[in-house]
DNA sequence: AGTTTTATATAGCGTCCGCTCTAATATCAT
DNA sequence: ATGATATTAGAGCGGACGCTATATAAAACT
């Protein structure tokens, strides 16, 4: 029954994502987003509602996509350690790339004050992050990779709001040595690196 | 000679300051701004400009009050790693305070990437904020208040990562335990700390 | 084939945007 | 007082905003 769409829902979504990402929620009109989709503004409302539903389905997308999926990725295949540290240098590699920085880091300073329900989405994920390393921290404290002295909970906030600070400077002042500096520092807290890429370095 | 304005230019700052600081520049209209200074459109255009211009010289003026003014206070009346410990843990408080984050970082994120010139100045003053949390680290391990293991550049970096992260934290998911736990871990990598609150701390 | 149902394109709704024009108003120097 | 100068209040400019109404086009059902 009844007329099929003529584009693809999946593709649609991702140029959307990356308008709001780059730009905003404020800064991004619909017709822009149908420009980007490649649809008309009457397909945009048909397909997805208003402007702001269609916001918070680009953001899951986004997290889904990206957040998810990577933590996901690392710690299945990586033991914990590196799994922390390859995470922070993926991290410090898109941030010197473009200048997107984070969607969810982008949604929480723009969209969450004004918005309650967003900023539930944006809290929840952000708990998750949390988890994550904290799992991480744990998990290498068992195997030997990370020392014991540090608490877990505490070392798990600090690489959270490590992460949350580079893609701040992501955006405003994207530079390679500050961002190496802030993650090689987070990570010598960890105690007992297992790779050394360069013997001590000097002050 | 002339007719002279009729409101203080100090405090009409101040008012249009947070408002662009409450709700970012996209969001804030100039007829917004003009009804927080108690102006009509005509004058704000007349005493200030555009209103980028206006943005401008709030962002200057909160730098200067905010963050220049604290750097002083902090570094002229105590101790190097008092100084870092204070600086922290008034974010804290403010972060715990108010959604409103801040402006500089709310800034970097919204702003600096559609605009060189405003780009510049962030990255200017992410700069002295690095160099100021550079110098305590120098100092005090000079007064043997911080450890001398420690890179003090790199530690520097941290902890600048770390004020931003838990900026935004502020404004998307203000949580006390969250926040002093990363301010808790990051300092303890200062090593050696003076005072001590608690005895150890369980995990 | 004809009916039904949905997707599209176009046009346009009312509103707010940044900004400016005009006119009235208030102060100073003379 | 008078003229010069700057600040106001108000109306209004063109344009962009989020969103919708209408009409046409295309597929799936009987």
């Amino acid at each position: 029954m009844s007329r099929p769409r003529e584009f693809d829902e999946e593709a649609a979504l991702d140029a959307a994502m990356r308008r709001f990402w780059a730009d905003g929620f404020a800064a991004t009109s619909v017709r822009d987003l149908g420009d980007a989709m490649g649809l008309g503004q009457a397909s945009v409302y048909n397909a997805f509602g208003d402007k702001r539903a269609l916001f918070t389905r680009c953001l899951d997308r986004y997290l889904d996509a990206n957040m998810r999926a990577r933590i996901a990725r690392l710690e299945s295949s990586l033991p914990p350690r590196e799994a922390i540290e390859t995470f922070l240098m993926e991290i410090v590699e898109r941030s010197l790339e473009s200048r997107l920085g984070c969607f969810l880091t982008n949604t929480a300073l723009e969209v969450a004050p004004r918005d309650p329900e967003i900023a539930a989405v944006v809290a929840e994920r952000i708990s998750e992050l949390e988890s994550f390393f904290r799992r991480c921290v744990i998990a290498g404290q068992l195997d030997g990779s990370i020392g014991r002295g540090a608490d877990a909970a505490g070392m798990a906030r600090l690489l959270l709001t490590t992460v949350l600070g580079m893609r701040v400077l992501a955006r405003g002042f994207p530079d390679r040595a500050l961002l190496l500096g802030a993650v090689r520092q987070v990570l010598s807290v960890l105690g007992k690196s297992t790779r050394r890429r360069k013997p001590p370095l000097p002050s």
